[in-house]
DNA sequence: TCGGGAACTAGCCGGATGGGGAGGCGGATG
DNA sequence: CATCCGCCTCCCCATCCGGCTAGTTCCCGA
């Protein structure tokens, strides 16, 4: 990793907005001494949405305490009875805060819940 | 939502490393149409450290392109039904597919499936 | 020309999932 | 005190999931 003295700055776009994504797609294609990241190349810098409109951010849906922890084996692909099992409890029980989290995610399964919960930021994938 | 066209983007620098935010500074400087910010201005996007050591994805797994579209439908929570639907394919073909994928991505089930593929960068949530 | 991989289809089956109802318990709040 | 809420337990049941084996086309490269 000995870098030479004027490496070019590999800059990753992470912005979800297209427009806003494209704009400054065409600032930064202009400036020597950065360049744009492909996909799946690895950047030293990233560009990351700070919009409020585009933000994930503090929208807390507010979880209980046992949602959280059955959120984050849900996360983990764990199954009911993985869940019963890590967390002292009866597959009905957890069976039943999944169902509470489906319902405060708007979510239609567990799969979609966990992809939520990451989009919104409730969890930390 | 009516934005005017304002073609200054604020950009806040949030690199630990002074060298390279020094020289990110200087580049973007020299930009019109971006705008570093002040401490505590809301910026539009931020630019983040995302050094090599920090960064989870060079391994692309290959998939193949109806893998890709079956992991998408996958993140939104689609059933293996719906898949099948939106896709014009068996349900059957869904479950290959996703099967496929339970596979390539070391996954135990959809959700977790979905989870690692967003871990890696595969899908972008 | 002969694989071989990708994509697609099919049936079967055990188990997991999610929704419904029906409760019990402790703590907070009115 | 009465009530609500979070949390827990149990039941039933239709559907879905994932793994299995087995077959079809298509197309690319050896």
């Amino acid at each position: 990793m000995s870098e030479e003295i004027s490496p070019i700055i590999v800059v990753a776009l992470e912005i979800a907005d297209p427009v806003l994504a494209d704009r400054l797609a065409l600032l930064l294609g202009g400036v020597a001494g950065v360049r744009l990241a492909r996909p799946g190349e690895s950047a030293a810098v990233a560009l990351v949405s700070r919009d409020a409109q585009a933000v994930v951010e503090p929208a807390d849906i507010d979880l209980t305490p046992r949602e959280r922890d059955v959120l984050a084996l849900m996360a983990e692909g764990a199954s009911n009875k993985a869940i019963a099992r890590q967390l002292g409890i009866s597959v009905h029980t957890a069976k039943f805060h999944v169902g509470s989290l489906l319902d405060k995610l708007d979510a239609t399964g567990r799969t979609d819940a966990v992809a939520h919960a990451a989009r919104r930021g409730v969890i930390n994938l």
